[in-house]
DNA sequence: ACCGGACTGCACAAGGTCTGCACAATGCCT
DNA sequence: AGGCATTGTGCAGACCTTGTGCAGTCCGGT
């Protein structure tokens, strides 16, 4: 049994019609709605999703994504009615995933849920991670790059395990963190530092000079790391 | 030549207005007036879109959706005369991405269209802004024109993000002041400038020259900014 | 056509924040 | 004890942000 997703909306015809969608395509689901309920839901039901949204009573579908980043990595989605809230959501703070805006067909709407999912999967331990002619081994815990490999130290796998996930995609400092050592940690920002500074000098050593990028007063992302 | 848009409709009179709207809007068309010939003209034409009727001879719009979802994805929307709920939920179960209530407006008919196309074409797991030639995705802070890709800073970003949400509408600074640094904030109006400055800068150096235009004593606005 | 005021673009610089790095302390495992 | 990984400190430098002063542009009135 897979953990089902949670649908946040006030809307008793829209919450219908997404419910009934995601059943059709095997997903299981709870439904809240409004946003405290919803969150109570986050915490007992234990989704692999989240479907928010944004107009809900209570707690607002950006508000309970906050809440929600605040403990969790709960890959989520906005349903949005107006153009105008896009820009909000689309700013990177949100830590959202994707969003969806009303109208929407319900295909439309599973096939983004899946994509997501697809994307978390991907993240799982055993699985050889590859983003330009980098690979990731996480079994032999390992960074390879043209017949050059390294062992990497635990934690250097996980943030390039973390970056090589969503390859591009700029990933908050915290955001890093968080996903790392746990939410709430005491950790140093110059701790990050050092194990960054680590694992960029043993990609250096094996030609992959590029791979981490910094962006400023953001985070960090996941170059495009081609071999010379 | 963008591939055209399927109508499937029995009524001539619908069909014509239909076809005439469409047209005007840049959209090329095919028409069937029944749902045999519209399934082969889903395979010879190979439409971008098809706008089912669901009351169709031969073959009802229906039944017509389900055999192209049998071997495609192609948008779908439905027109119907029947203005109950169950209609709805059932063609968007169907695999439709949106229906039109008979009577309709031609003008709304036409924006729904647009508004489902431009959605397939953004239908990738990230979501994005384009305005013409331009994309800006804030997932990776990076705004990219013609294969050129470069990244941009926090400030930059939120300029862009707010003039890209509402293309061709004039901003004034004010506004954008007032967006980006919250309500109240004692920002210089040069500094603005700087940043429009560096921004403009960067997009000149992709190629993409006359994207944000200034409307003299009142604002910005985001220009059409094709590629040459 | 000219002029003056308001608005905008630009080079440049100060200041602050963020990041990279050398180095050290701590803890764990063998 | 020795080796290694992890965490933290302090500082130097990079980068972004903000603002200044001035030149250029636009527009309405004469």
């Amino acid at each position: 049994m897979t953990a089902p997703i949670l649908i946040a909306e006030d809307d008793r015809g829209v919450r219908d019609v997404v419910e009934v969608a995601l059943s059709r395509a095997g997903f299981g689901t709870v439904s809240a709605s409004d946003g405290l309920a919803a969150l109570r839901l986050v915490r007992s039901a234990a989704p692999q999703l989240a479907i928010l949204d944004i107009g809900l009573p209570e707690m607002d579908g950006l508000e309970l994504c906050r809440k929600i980043r605040g403990f969790s990595d709960l890959p989520i989605v906005f349903l949005t009615a107006r153009d105008e809230e896009i820009d909000r959501i689309l700013g990177l703070e949100m830590g959202g995933d994707d969003y969806v805006t009303k109208p929407f067909s319900p295909r439309e709407l599973v096939a983004r849920v899946q994509a997501i999912l697809r994307r978390a999967s991907a993240a799982t331990p055993e699985r050889q991670l590859q983003v330009g002619d980098l690979v990731l081994d996480p079994g032999r815990h390992a960074a390879v790059f043209a017949d050059q490999e390294l062992m990497l130290t635990a934690t250097e796998l996980e943030i390039l395990l973390k970056l090589m996930v969503a390859p591009e995609r700029v990933l908050r400092r915290t955001q890093l963190v968080d996903a790392i050592w746990g939410n709430g940690s005491a950790i140093s920002d110059r701790t990050l530092d050092s194990h960054l500074r680590n694992l960029r000098a043993k990609l250096t050593r094996i030609g992959c000079d590029t791979a981490i990028e910094t962006v400023h007063g953001v985070g960090l992302r996941m170059g495009p790391c081609r071999k010379v």
